[in-house]
This record gives structure tokens, C-alpha cells and sequence, in this order.
DNA sequence: ATGCTCATTCCAGTAACTGGAAGGTCAATA
DNA sequence: TATTGACCTTCCAGTTACTGGAATGAGCAT
């Protein structure tokens, strides 16, 4: 399978991809022998994940890390676990902002009803989620 | 209030709201005699509101919008809900997408009885989620 | 053999910060 | 009152994570 390809089906630019490669997150694939980058199904597999995590506000290094839980057969299966479901709670976390974020938004259409507008600071108090730590 | 409070309650660091009022993302706030930067606390509920959304990998454009949607009395409230609603749509997918890797975690973390590891391949057919085929 | 579409590398540009220097402000102390 | 130290200011440079473009090669169809 041929750079374009992946790239239609994991959803990342092929550019995107080369530069993933330049960086080490991702292996290096075989060459053809004209030198063209040859990938298997598991790279669409492996690219769709990073691509998911990074729109979803992951860094670089966060993808990287979890890569290499996937990936690594070094490390004692406890420690492994102990840290997958570390990440479990970072992305419940992460579910409840998106909660309160759809609940501002669900919120403002709400108060659209007929053809009038609410009053502004519709996000006091609102905007207030898991994020904060309160205190005048 | 002035700008270092702002970034401990709004969890956005002051280098990075100077930035967002440089590129016109928030308003410019009044100033001191001395110059320094005055807020109040709706610019902390908007600050807070901006660091969840990219957090949770809403773009600078993307919140801009969103900012808009909430600030602009001038459009139609009719109009608003039905963007509202849309973006209700794109959280919904979001939170599907972190369901996916949520389940990819959990998966990894439930291979890890005892202290073995399990065969590799472990984002085979798990990582196939809501993204699918193509968006955009 | 001539397009056409895909690939390659390399270099430059953009987006969204982030760090550091050089200096001003202000409240609290010696 | 003078100084210390934590805060603020602007400006400029550096980083991260891409993204676009030029120049060139590969592979297939007419």
C-alpha cells in the first residue's frame, strides 16, 4: 500500500505522515525499489489512532507515550496496566469539559427560542467545569 | 484583576492571553494608570471557556467562532441555534472518538492480567471507530 | 513517447504558542 | 526613604506541529 492510500484511509496528509516518520513516531515503512514508502493494514491502524488522539487535543508526546505502551514488551504487564488506565481517567476528564462545553452550547440554543437573542454573559457560570479551582 | 490572576483562575498562563488579544481572540482589556492589563471575572469565564475548547483540540478559528456565536446580538437568534446545534454535533462526535480510545486503554489494560503481555497488534479493528472512511 | 497521476526530497512558511531580555510598578519591609 | 522582590510591560527570538511549493522521478494508459 502506497503513501496516498494510508493517507485516505487513516485520515493523515500524506505530508503529514513523512513528517510523523521524521520525527520517530512512527517506523520507518519498507521501499519499494524505485523508493517508494510501503505500508501494511496495521499502519492505517496505528496513523487513525494518532490522528484521533491529536484532534482530540493529545500532544505529540502524549500520542508517543501511548504508542509505546501499545508497542513496548520491556515493561512489566502491572505497570502497563496502571498506566492505560491512568490515561482512562485523563480521558474522562477530558469527556466531562466536552460535556460542559456541549452543556453551554445546549444551553445558548435554548435560550434561542422564537427569534430572540439571550443576554450576553451567557457563559457565567456555565463555563464553570471540572477546569477550575474557585476562589475570589 | 489583573493579568497573572486571571491566568491561575482561567488555567490560560499570561503569556498566552497577551497572545489571544494580539491576534484579536479576546478583547482588550482597560488598562492602569500604570499600564497594566485589568480584567474582571467574565473575561475569566471566557478564558476558561478558550482553554477547555483547545484543550480539547478546538482550533484558535473554531473558538473564534464559537466566541461569535455567543457575542453577536446583531445575527439572527434563529440562525445561532441551528449553529449552536451543529456544534452539538461535532462534540457528540468528539466524545465518540474519545469513547474509541477510552476503549483501546481499557482493552490494553484488560490483556495485562497477571503479568503477561499481550500479542501486539492490540489497536487491530479497535481503532476503527467513528472516524471511518473520510471526513471532510 | 507523451501525458497523467502518483511518488520522492528539500526548503520555506504558518499557527499557536513559549522563553528570555530589559525595564517599569508597587507593596512591604530594613 | 531606600531597597527588595514579585508583579507587570514590550519586543524579539525559538519551538512545535504541521503545510505548501518547487524540482524531479516512477508507473501506467493511450
Amino acid at each position: 500500500m502506497q503513501i496516498g492510500l494510508v493517507a485516505e484511509r487513516s485520515g493523515v496528509p500524506a505530508k503529514t505522515i513523512r513528517y510523523y516518520e521524521e520525527i520517530g513516531l512512527v517506523a520507518k515503512p519498507l521501499r519499494t525499489d524505485s523508493g517508494y514508502r510501503s505500508y501494511d493494514k496495521q499502519d492505517v491502524d496505528i496513523l487513525r489512532f494518532v490522528s484521533r488522539a491529536r484532534s482530540l487535543g493529545f500532544s505529540i508526546k502524549d500520542v508517543r507515550n501511548l504508542l509505546t505502551l501499545f508497542e513496548d514488551r520491556e515493561r512489566a504487564s502491572a505497570d502497563v496496566k496502571k498506566i492505560a488506565l491512568e490515561h482512562v481517567d485523563e480521558i474522562d476528564q477530558k469527556m466531562a469539559e466536552l460535556d460542559s462545553i456541549r452543556h453551554t452550547l445546549l444551553h445558548l440554543a435554548d435560550k434561542c427560542h422564537g427569534d430572540e437573542r439571550p443576554e450576553y454573559p451567557i457563559l457565567d457560570g456555565l463555563a464553570h467545569g471540572p477546569l477550575g479551582v474557585r476562589g475570589e
